[in-house]
DNA sequence: AGGAGTGTTCTACGACGTAGAGGAATCTGA
DNA sequence: TCAGATTCCTCTACGTCGTAGAACACTCCT
């Protein structure tokens, strides 16, 4: 078969030297994963199937398992690829104060989520050990060390902002896993009726950037108080 | 086909009045979905499909369909099962704080959770509108008014709440979406190399009890700085 | 020329969700 | 008593999925 357009032109390696060699390595791992993660993000983790996926190549479905053994490896490869446009600037500006350090990181988290809706349920259920986190959680544990934190405490600190990052992506972005969630207005209607205070509360409407910025601001106030009073040293108290 | 031993006996609906009728109902709705729930538990999400489940059941896989439209109506019961499990007893003796019910119903929360791994990334995604809850939300907001607190305050709190208790739901409990992680040993041989005082921080082991009870208290901890200072509008402090 | 990679395609298998038609048992009304 | 109607379940079949296994076409090396 004809090599399809969308490979010749768009995607694969570079041709290495000479121009009388177009075609060869069409493919390769960060490509099939880039075009695996558009899919995603554009038709749905649903609509990714390797033969689709194939499909969109311009190849065969089974060309892809000689850059991946497995579904389960492209699932890897597309979490990999989301984590790594966390892209923390570990000696940047912002790190002047450990709280705007975090704040930072929280929210860079969430946006890199909220990029890539349809990747949630995997990015969350696996451990993060991308270089990236791994760096900021580094820095992050000396420098909250720095002002009076334990290292266990700025651990939990920093897990916790995650975990909260991570829960609240998941409550603003979801399409609920497979269908849409029942229509807003006839649920509001039987709130209303059974349920007046909530009601009313509701009705300001559901601000979720205003939300998440409540949580993680109590999150870190609430951690703030934890330090011994006025440490100004190292580990003190 | 002779109806199979697992049905006649464990499930279905009872023989109506008289002894030799035994064969009506075989299925229900509920039957189905609590055996369903029985295998996401035990076997994994993974090993869910309506074939097996219908094998489980001793009964042909499309008899599920008289019940159930499609297996998105089958999952939409499984969350709805997981969440008739969170019965927060609304006139409780918990209730003598807003903070002691708050933290009654993040940690039912959490063990209910915890009791359904595989059920988190379809309960995460979609939107609580059980009684159970909206009944829960009713009365924070109540009970939260009470002490001072917007109602836009209270919504937000119990919101960060729940998503951080669903966050770190995620973190401890969920096998990665396919497969299993990378062994902790070889991982923390990298980390100790190269990123120390992380190394340190985490030598203490991962408490996940521990962490989410500092999560929680923070937030709430920090939530409690935005109220009116002495405010004593309702039943008191 | 002839092998040894390398990258892709072809074919096929078993499992999946589920549409559609067809039973068999029970209930209803005559 | 008996003929529909109703209720509950089974059978068969279709299209899609992930992927094993073999074969093919190129390029490179000798």
């Amino acid at each position: 078969m004809i090599r399809n357009a969308a490979n010749g032109l768009s995607g694969p390696s570079e041709p290495r030297d000479s121009a009388r060699r177009p075609v060869r390595p069409a493919l390769s791992r960060d490509f099939i994963i880039k075009t695996a993660l558009e899919m995603v993000d554009t038709r749905g983790i649903g609509q990714l199937s390797m033969r689709k996926l194939g499909a969109e190549l311009g190849v065969d479905p089974m060309a892809i398992y000689y850059y991946l053994p497995n579904k389960q490896a492209l699932f890897d490869g597309l979490v990999e690829a989301v984590y790594a446009e966390i892209q923390i600037d570990v000696d940047g500006e912002a790190s002047d104060s450990w709280r705007s350090t975090l704040v930072a990181f929280a929210r860079q988290l969430r946006t890199v989520l909220g990029r890539h809706p349809d990747m949630l349920p995997m990015v969350a259920t696996r451990p993060v050990f991308s270089p990236a986190v791994l760096g900021f959680g580094e820095r992050a544990v000396v420098q909250l060390g720095a002002v009076g934190f334990t290292g266990q405490q700025a651990l939990q600190l920093v897990n916790c902002l995650r975990t909260f990052t991570v829960g609240h992506a998941f409550a603003e972005l979801s399409e609920p896993v497979g269908a849409p969630a029942p229509s807003q207005d006839e649920v509001a209607a039987v709130i209303a009726e059974r349920y007046p205070k909530l009601a009313d509360a509701i009705a300001g409407g559901y601000q979720p950037d205003v939300e998440y910025e409540a949580g993680l601001q109590a999150m870190l106030d609430g951690f703030e108080l934890l330090r011994p009073p006025a440490g100004e040293a190292g580990p003190g108290s």
